[in-house]
RNA sequence: GCGCCCGUAGCUCAAUGGAUAGAGCACCAGACUACGGAUCUGGGGGUUACAGGUUCAAGUCCUGUCGGGCGCACCA
C-alpha cells in the first residue's frame, strides 16, 4: 500500500506535477473512524508548504497517479484539508489471513534491527533479600522489551548484574551473623544499617544447620565472612527461583565482584587517568563526567580508598561495550534517573554517542488490596515480595498488570482485582478470547466439521464489515509491534490485545461461526443498515461461510498468541 | 534553590503533530433454548491543570505559572 502511494508520488514527479526533492516519511495509518476508510494518509498536507500549493490539489494529483488504483481500492476520497482516505478491496484484506497463516509465529516480526546486537540489563537487584513488587515490574518490562527487540530483528541478550560487592554485602553478612548469634542465645548488638527482614533469621538458621559447629573454630571476622558468602548464595538462589517461577530467564549473569577481583576496575580507572578523564582531589578520585554534559564530576574512589558504585559501573558498561553490543538498554527504577547523565558520560568517554545507552525507567508500583494501599517499608523489612504476588494472583495476571501502563508512570496494582477471574480482569479477557477460539476447534472436531487452512479456503465470502474490521485489526499488528519496540513501550501491545479481544468477543456474540448442533435451522441477521424499509435480509450460515470464518478465527488466535508471547504471557486453550 | 518525570471522564489510564480526544472500572438500563455469560448491547459523562507561542493542523512541540512525584552523596 505504501508502495502504491510512493509510486503515485514518483509518477507525479516524473510528469512534473510535483517538485519536492525528497518525500517526507509516508504516513499511512488506519484512521480512527470506519467511514474514513481503511487507510488514511496526510502526505498531501505535509507537502503543502514545499509544493506551495493547496493540500487538496496535491491530494488530487496523488490520487490521479496511484498505479493500479482500481485493482487496489474500492474507494479513494479526499477530505477537507487534504486527507487521503483509501478503502481497500476486500480481496486484499483476505490476503492478510493467508499471510498470517504463512508466517504463523513470525507474523508481526520485522527486520528493523538488522541483527544489531543489544544487551538488555534488568532487575539486577542486590542479593541482599527477596525480590519485591517493584522488581517484578522491572522484570516484566525488561523481558518484554527484550522480546520485542528480538521480534523486530535485533540479536538480544538479557543480563542480570549482580551487586555482590561493597557495603551492602558486608551489612548482609553482619546482619546474618548477628541473627546467628542470637539463635545461639547470645545477646548481640544488631548492625546499625543492617537488614531486619525475617528472611535474615531464616538464612541464619540455614547457616546454623549447614555449618553448625564448624563456625566456632573460626575468628569472628571469618565467621562473618562465611555468613556473608552463604547468605549471598542462599539469597541469589532465592532470586533465581523467584524469577524462574515468574517465567523470566537470563542468558547471562554478571558479577560486580568479578570486576574487582580481576582488577578490571583498577585498570579502567588507570586508563581514564591517562586520558585526563580522572583526577585526584581532597584524597578522592573523580571521574570528569562534566566534560560530557553531566552537571558535575563524580567520585569513583573515596578518601578511604573504597571504590564507589560508579567505579564498578563504569567498568561494567565499558565491558558491555567491549563485548561488542551496538545498543545497551538498562532498565532502572525511576528513582535512579539522576544517574543517567553520568552513565551517558561514560558512553561518550569511550567515544560513543550517548544514545548508545538507553535507559528505560520503571516507576513505582502502588500496591492495593481492594482499594486500600498496602504500606511497605524496606527499613523494617515489611514489604510484599514478588513471590507473594505471583502466588496470589499468578504470573500471567501479574505480568499483564505490570505491562498495562507506560513503564514511566506510576502503577496502581490491586491484588484483589488482579486475582479476580472475571470480566474486570483484562488478562482473562484477552486469554478468554484465545481459549474461546480453541473451544471452537474442539466443538468443530467433535461434530466432524473440517477446519481447513486459510490457504485452502475460499475467503471471498468474508465481506461483512465486522469480518473486515477484525482483519483490519489483525493487519496493524506488525506496526503496533514495531512502534512498541522502537519506543521500548510494551504497554502498547497490552492495549492492542485488549482491543483485538474486544472485537473478537463482539463478533462472537453477534455472529455465528459453526452451524447449530442439532439440525435446526439457524439464520443470522444481516447487519443493520443494509437497506431502508426492506425486510431484514437473512442469510444462512453456509458451509463456505463457516469455513471462511474459521479461517478468520485462526488468524485472530494466531495474533493473540503472538502478542501474548512477546509479553511473556501464556495463551491457554482452556481456562 | 536546580534538574528529570507527570497533570486527559468520578477512578485507573490510552492516543507516530492530524479529522468529532478514546478504553476499562464505577453508575444506570438491557441481551442468547451455550460455537464456554470469564461474553455482549445501549446511556450519561471532557474548556486535555492554567496562560502565551510555533504550525495548514497541538493533549502531543517551545516558554512561563500552578499542583504532584522523584532525584540533587566520598549510598547503592
Amino acid at each position: 500500500m505504501t508502495s502504491a502511494l510512493l509510486g503515485a508520488l514518483n509518477g507525479a514527479k516524473q510528469k512534473g506535477q510535483l517538485k519536492t526533492e525528497s518525500w517526507p516519511t509516508l504516513s499511512l495509518d488506519a484512521p480512527k473512524r470506519p467511514e474514513w476508510g481503511d487507510l488514511a494518509s496526510t502526505v498531501a498536507m505535509s507537502l503543502a508548504s514545499s509544493e506551495q500549493r493547496a493540500p487538496h490539489d496535491i491530494a488530487q494529483i496523488i490520487v490521479d497517479n496511484i498505479p493500479q488504483r482500481d485493482q487496489l481500492f474500492d474507494r479513494v476520497e479526499i477530505v477537507r484539508p487534504g486527507f487521503l482516505n483509501l478503502t481497500v478491496k476486500p480481496s486484499l484484506w483476505q490476503e492478510v489471513l493467508r499471510e498470517i497463516e504463512a508466517q504463523g509465529k513470525a507474523y508481526g516480526r520485522a527486520d528493523l534491527g538488522r541483527h544489531r546486537r543489544v544487551l538488555v540489563e534488568y532487575v539486577s537487584a542486590n542479593p541482599t533479600g527477596p525480590l519485591h513488587v517493584g522488581h517484578g515490574r522491572g522484570a516484566a518490562v525488561g523481558q518484554a522489551v527484550a522480546r520485542m527487540l528480538e521480534a523486530v530483528g535485533y540479536d538480544v541478550v538479557s543480563e542480570y548484574y549482580i551487586n555482590d560487592a561493597g557495603r551492602q554485602m558486608k551489612l548482609l553478612g553482619a546482619s546474618v551473623y548477628a541473627r546467628y548469634q542470637e539463635l545461639l542465645g547470645r545477646a548481640v548488638e544488631f548492625p546499625a544499617d543492617g537488614y531486619h527482614g525475617t528472611y535474615i533469621t531464616e538464612v541464619a538458621e540455614r547457616v546454623k544447620q549447614r555449618l553448625g559447629g564448624a563456625l566456632a573454630e573460626l575468628s569472628p571476622g571469618e565467621r562473618e565472612e562465611r555468613c556473608r558468602t552463604l547468605a549471598y548464595e542462599e539469597l541469589l538462589g532465592l532470586i533465581r527461583d523467584d524469577l524462574t517461577s515468574f517465567g523470566i530467564e537470563f542468558q547471562s549473569w554478571f558479577s560486580e565482584a568479578s570486576l574487582l577481583s580481576s582488577k578490571t576496575v583498577e585498570r579502567v580507572l588507570e586508563e581514564l587517568r591517562s586520558r585526563q578523564l580522572l583526577f585526584e582531589q581532597e584524597g578522592a578520585w573523580w571521574f570528569r563526567s562534566s566534560a560530557f554534559g553531566d552537571e558535575k564530576d563524580r567520585v569513583v574512589r573515596k578518601q578511604d580508598g573504597e571504590y564507589t558504585y560508579l567505579a564498578s559501573d563504569i567498568a561494567y558498561h565499558r565491558d558491555k561495550l567491549q563485548r561488542g553490543y551496538d545498543l545497551l538498554i538498562d532498565v532502572w527504577g525511576a528513582d535512579h534517573h539522576g544517574y543517567i547523565p553520568r552513565m551517558q558520560a561514560v558512553m561518550q568517554a569511550y567515544g560513543h554517542p550517548k544514545e548508545r545507552l538507553q535507559v528505560v525507567l520503571v516507576q513505582l508500583v502502588k500496591l492495593l488490596r481492594a482499594g486500600v494501599e498496602v504500606k511497605m517499608s524496606k527499613r523494617t523489612g515489611e514489604f510484599i515480595t514478588m513471590r507473594e504476588v505471583i502466588d496470589e494472583v499468578g504470573a500471567d495476571a501479574a505480568k499483564f498488570y505490570f505491562l498495562m501502563r507506560d513503564a514511566n508512570t506510576h502503577l496502581e496494582f490491586d491484588l484483589e482485582l488482579a486475582k479476580q477471574r472475571s470480566a474486570d480482569n483484562p488478562v482473562y479477557y484477552v486469554q478468554y478470547a484465545h481459549a474461546r477460539i480453541s473451544s471452537l476447534w474442539r466443538v468443530a472436531a467433535s461434530r466432524g466439521i473440517a477446519c481447513p487452512l486459510p490457504s485452502r479456503t475460499d475467503l471471498t465470502v468474508l465481506t461483512d464489515p465486522d469480518e473486515l474490521g477484525l482483519i483490519r485489526k489483525l493487519s496493524v499488528y506488525p506496526s503496533v509491534l514495531q512502534a512498541s519496540a522502537a519506543g521500548y513501550e510494551p504497554h502498547r501491545i497490552t492495549y492492542y490485545l485488549q482491543q483485538l479481544a474486544a472485537l473478537l468477543h463482539t463478533f462472537y456474540n453477534k455472529h455465528r461461526i459453526l452451524p447449530p448442533a442439532a439440525d435446526q435451522e439457524v439464520f443470522e441477521q444481516a447487519p443493520p443498515g443494509m437497506g431502508t424499509g426492506e425486510e431484514p435480509q437473512r442469510e444462512t450460515l453456509s458451509p463456505e461461510r463457516t469455513a471462511a470464518r474459521l479461517a478468520l478465527m485462526s488468524g485472530v488466535q494466531q495474533v493473540i498468541r503472538n502478542g501474548l508471547a512477546v509479553l511473556g504471557i501464556s495463551a491457554p486453550d482452556q481456562m
